[in-house]
Parts: C-alpha cells; structure tokens; sequence
DNA sequence: TTGCTAATGTTATAATGTTGCAAATTCCGC
DNA sequence: GCGGAATTTGCAACATTATAACATTAGCAA
C-alpha cells in the first residue's frame, strides 16, 4: 500500500476524472441509463476537486460553460449521478464528492478535513460492521448509512504544541 | 436491559423532559453558563419530541408562545445548547434532537426511522472504535464524528413479504 | 452609578433545495 | 423513416434553512 491515500499527495488529477468518466459510462450503460452531457459535465465537475462541491458551485461553473441552467437542472443530475452510485451527498457539508468506488457495493465513510477541505472516502468494513450491529441490537433495519468524520488530514494535523 | 428502547415504546415523556431539562440547568451550572428563559424553554420544546426538530419548528411554537422571535433567536439558542452538549443536530434531517447523554462524555450514533420519524441516540463504543481505527490507519485526526443510520424502526419494520 | 460583557432584538439577505408545468429530445415498435 | 410514449430539460416561481450586521437590553462587578 502506498504511503498515503490519493487526494493527500500530487498526482495527475486529470487522469483520474477521466478514469472516473470512462468508469461512469460504462455503468450508466450496465443500467441502461443515459449519462448525458448535463450528467457527464455536472460528474466531471464534481470529480475535478478533491473536496466536495455544493450544488451552487456547479451551478456556476455551467454558467461560465455558457449554459445557462437553473437550480433543478443541477439538483436532478445530483440525483441521478446518486442513484447510480457514482457521486455521494456529505450531509454534513450539503455539497457532493466524486465515488471512488463506483460500481461497487459499499458503504462509504468520509474522512473530512477542516483545514485543507479534502475529502477521502474510505471502505471501512470494520465500521460497517460495527453499525449493523449496533442496530441490530435494537431490532433496527438499517437502509441509508451516514458516516462523515471532520477532523485534520494528514498533512494538516496541527503540530503539537511543544511549550506545554 | 428492557425489550425495546425507550422512544420505541409508551412512557411518560414529560418526566424525560423535566429530567432533561433539570439536568440541563445543573451541567449550564458547572460551566457556568446561562440557561437563559429562551434557551431553556427551546431545550423543552426540543425534548417535548422524540423526533427531531428543524429550526423553524421551534420558531413556530415560539410564536404560539407568543414570543415574537426572528430565526437568529432559535439558531443563537440551539448553537449554545449544542455547545454544552444539550442536543445535536442530525445534518441529514437539518434537525435537532435532544441528547441524551448530556454531560458524558460520548460519541452519538442516531438510528433514525424513515417511517415514524422517531430518533434513538446509540452509544456505541464498537462503532466509535472502529472509526478511531478506521481513521488512525489514514493518519486522520477526528474531531467531529457523524453516525446517521437511516432505516425502520422496530414498530415500523416493513413486513416480509410472503407472495416471493 | 458607571462601565463592561453577554445576550437578545431586528432587519435584511444569503444559501440551499423543491414544485409544477411546458417544451424538447430520445427511444422504440411499426 | 414515422408516430406515439417516455424521459429529459428549460424555466419560473417558491420553500426552506441559515447567517450577517448592527442596535438594544440585561446581568453584573468595580
């Protein structure tokens, strides 16, 4: 494994929009779904940050494009890129994030930084685990799972305090 | 421990919430903070539910009491109750609930059921270690840790179906 | 009292998200 | 290709959630 995660390091990002692009077509067409432009551009913009995206700030890139979208235009191809597990909502942020494991089942955890604002997903079995059966204990039946830890990435942990 | 946690099954609810909101004045005590009539009475109003509250919910009533607040009011008052540990706010709802390990020291984990829009605060020491493990091996440093699990309730279990 | 700080009031506005309907496009069987 | 159905988009209005900025008041101590 490599010494850190992705978003953390320098690499060429644009490579990776375009794997997620390929990616995405691929499984819009497994579905029988129609990435259309509006889809693929507003799913293009999303990947091109490693930190999440507000549905507004899309908004406003389209309108530079010269396209000239309302709110509803941006919104429903939130929604569609969700329902095909290709972007997720962080709830805590309202703003969406490329998947980085697209096509396969998960359940995601989202490791949030406050100082640099990078996101990273994480499948984390262990966690998954832990939840399902804490809800089990309560005869809970567990649909959506939310799991979003803010705190400070590696390359911005405060140093420690050295005077104290 | 008793067959089903306490939202999922009749009780008195006004002693939770007197309960709660004599506790609330002992720990605003120990941090020498002031549990103001406003604050206080939005900790009730809150309390007063099993399910969580949005913001303007609380405004409503506030009207009802015929206090003729604005919503800086509510915000400024639920920002202080969060801050002593009195509720939490659920971000995938925009809603706040009572806490109800108010003053220890816990991460919350929210069962939340699609259905009957009950809330139960869980905590649950396997998941947070978990998270802590799952966030130690990206050398992330949590602070804030969010744990929504959205689903159905015991009471509000769909039935199996028995016609496949 | 005087003066400081915390808390609240007030107005306006920002940010986020939705509804409803009409027009355009795409799909698909013929 | 053609026509009807279904999906997608455009568009306007609106609903909900949250904050900014500044004035005023209440609590409290010197």
């Amino acid at each position: 494994m490599s010494s850190s995660a992705l978003p953390y390091r320098p690499h060429n990002h644009e490579v990776c929009v375009a794997q997620a692009l390929a990616e995405a077509r691929s499984i819009c067409q497994q579905h029988n779904a129609r990435l259309t432009p509006t889809r693929e551009r507003v799913l293009e913009l999303i990947w091109q940050s490693h930190k999440p995206l507000g549905a507004y700030d899309v908004l406003a890139v389209l309108a530079e494009d010269g396209h000239n979208a309302a709110p509803p235009t941006v919104y429903r191809a939130l929604d569609f890129l969700q329902q095909h597990g290709l972007v997720h909502r962080i709830a805590s942020l309202n703003a969406f994030i490329g998947c980085t494991h697209a096509g396969e089942r998960h359940n995601g955890m989202f490791l949030i930084c406050h100082t640099c604002g990078n996101v990273l997903e994480l499948t984390a079995p262990g966690v998954s685990n832990a939840v399902t059966l804490a809800a089990a204990e309560q005869s809970f039946q567990p649909d959506d799972v939310t799991i979003e830890v803010a705190g400070y990435c590696p390359r911005c942990v405060p140093e420690p305090a050295h005077d104290r």
